[in-house]
DNA sequence: TGGTAATAGTTGAAAATGTAACTAACAACC
DNA sequence: GGTTGTTAGTTACATTTTCAACTATTACCA
C-alpha cells in the first residue's frame, strides 16, 4: 500500500470538505440524537426556525439548501413532538408559516449551547487567522 | 424572517462544512453518477486504491475513514462491475487483497481529469492563501 | 372566463445507510 | 490441543434518503 500517481486525494476539495465535515459532525451528533432522537435534517430545520422566527418550508430549503422533501419529513417529526406550529397564510394558502412552540425554543436553546461548546473544541485545533479564513472559505464555496 | 439572537449558525462549523462539502461536491456528483452510475461510496474507494494500488478493505475504511459496511458494499458493486479484484492473502485468509481491474484504472483516469478540473473550479472561488490555509485547516479537523 | 402553467408541499416506492448480529479465520493462553 | 478472544469482512433488518408522481392552490394569458 504506496502513494502512486501525481494526484493527490488530499488536496481535491470535495473530498476534504466531506472528511472534515463527517467527522466533525459527529460528536454534535451525539448530542442531539442522544438527548432528543433528532436526525441531521431536524436540527437544521429547528436551529433556522429558532433564529429566523417564522418561515414557510420553501424558506428553508433555499437557506439551508435541502431538498423539498428533507424538509418537509423533518417539519412532520418537528410537529409531531411538538416543537413547531404550522400555519397557513391567508392570502396564500399554498404557503405554511412555520413557529417553534415553547418546547422547541427550549429543545433550541440547549442544544445551541452544546453547539457552541462544540464548536469551542473544534477551534482548538486551529489557530485564530485559521478560522477566519476557513469561515470565509467555506461561506466562498457554499454559493452554488 | 428576519434574523434574531446572538448565535449565528453561519458560523457554526460543522453546519458550514457540511455546507460547503454538499455544494461543492453536487457538480462531481453529476459526472461520476452521470457516467458510470457510481455513488459517493464507490468513487472513494476506487480512487483509494487506484493511489495506493494495493489495500485490504480495512485499510479503506482506515484512510478514508468509512464504516466498514460502506467499504464492504461499494467493493461488492465496483467488484460486480469488474472495477477491481480481490485476492485472498495466502499467509491469512481473513484478509483481502484489492487491486483495480485494467477497465477500474481506465475509468479512474477518466474521473481524476474530472475531478481536477472541478477543482480548479473550485478554487477559483478563493485566493492563493485562502486554498492553502483551507487545505489545513480541512486537514486539522479531519482528525478525530 | 377558462385553460394551461407554475408553485408549495406531500406521499409512496426504490435506493442507500446505519446498527447489530453474524461467519470465518487466526491468536493466545492454559 | 482446546477454549476463549480478536479481527476482517458480510449479511439482515430498520431507518433515512432519493426520485418521481401526486394534490392543492395560485398565476398567467388568450
Amino acid at each position: 500500500m504506496t502513494q502512486k500517481d501525481d494526484f493527490d486525494l488530499r488536496e481535491f476539495l470535495p473530498y476534504l470538505l466531506n472528511q472534515a465535515a463527517e467527522i466533525s459532525s459527529q460528536s454534535f451528533q451525539r448530542i442531539y440524537k442522544g438527548r432528543y432522537g433528532m436526525l441531521r435534517t431536524e436540527w437544521r430545520v429547528l436551529f433556522h426556525l429558532a433564529i429566523y422566527e417564522r418561515m414557510t418550508a420553501k424558506d428553508i430549503c433555499e437557506k439551508a439548501i435541502m431538498h423539498k422533501t428533507k424538509v418537509s419529513r423533518a417539519v412532520q417529526r418537528l410537529e409531531q413532538r411538538r416543537y413547531l406550529q404550522r400555519k397557513p397564510d391567508e392570502k396564500d394558502r399554498r404557503h405554511e408559516w412555520l413557529t417553534l412552540t415553547l418546547q422547541g425554543r427550549a429543545v433550541y436553546e440547549d442544544l445551541r449551547a452544546h453547539a457552541q461548546q462544540h464548536d469551542q473544541v473544534l477551534m482548538q485545533k486551529l489557530s485564530t487567522e485559521e478560522i477566519t479564513v476557513l469561515r470565509r472559505a467555506l461561506n466562498a464555496l457554499s454559493q452554488p
